[in-house]
DNA sequence: CAGGATCCGCTAGGATACTG
DNA sequence: CAGTATCCTAGCGGATCCTG
């Protein structure tokens, strides 16, 4: 236990609190299943990466949406940034056990999603052709 | 939009077909982990509910999102919907067995993501304090 | 190489009004 | 009650150019 700082920080969040409109918990939901940040979490999940490989890694990001998911990760005490002063610039990203914890349980979610994708695109266009 | 020569349907998915720009599942992926479909899927758990009741479980969603929602986890196979034909109408939604298992994943998330938040909060803040 | 800055289209999503 | 229809805005996210 820390300090005085948010009385949240003592008390045990009971399961379901995210129904709740105004728990602040909303928004790192959003940041951490955000589109991108998923695939980030899958493509550090066992590497320490650089910038372009992360890029070249996840087919399709721009190196805005790269930068600024590194960036929101960051704050979030999901990656850690290590910049080398060198020339040319090198830096390397990697997850922090807390990140690490995370991306097992988005791990878990994409690996059924993965698993199930062809029944559930099955049953979808059974679906349609029965009406 | 539907690709030919897709073998998806028949082949053995690998973990980390999503980090390919290419693979569909990375769409459903989208979905699943969309901001309300993940509330709708906490709120569904272990319930049947009706429009209004999900409505007023999930604070702050509007109706033209509940029902946007509720029609793509329907058409995803994760939900059922039910109307009954009276008056007034009467619609009740339930989980399916497969949405059922997606919402394991995804309370393993959010049970993970309530208990740390505090803690992830707190590391921010000592962040920004540190510069 | 690792990004920042800028421009801009697209769409998720809110508010409101209406219907069977 | 359970939605649809309409309008509108914020911000997600892509493309491009620029810099240390």
């Amino acid at each position: 236990m820390k300090k005085n700082s948010q009385p949240a920080a003592g008390l045990a969040l009971v399961r379901g609190e995210l129904l709740n409109p105004n728990c602040p918990s909303r928004e790192l939901l959003k940041r951490i299943t955000s589109r991108w940040t998923m695939l980030v979490m899958l493509a550090l999940r066992e590497n320490t990466l650089r910038f372009s490989e992360i890029r070249r890694a996840i087919g399709g990001i721009s190196e805005r949406m790269l930068a600024q998911t590194l960036r929101y990760m960051e704050e979030d005490g999901l990656l850690i940034r290590k910049a080398y002063e060198v020339v040319p610039p090198h830096v390397e990203y990697r997850l922090t056990p807390l990140g690490r914890e995370a991306s097992k349980h988005v791990l878990a979610l994409t690996d059924w999603l993965e698993s199930h994708f062809p029944l559930i695109e099955q049953q979808r266009s059974d679906r349609q052709n029965a009406g």
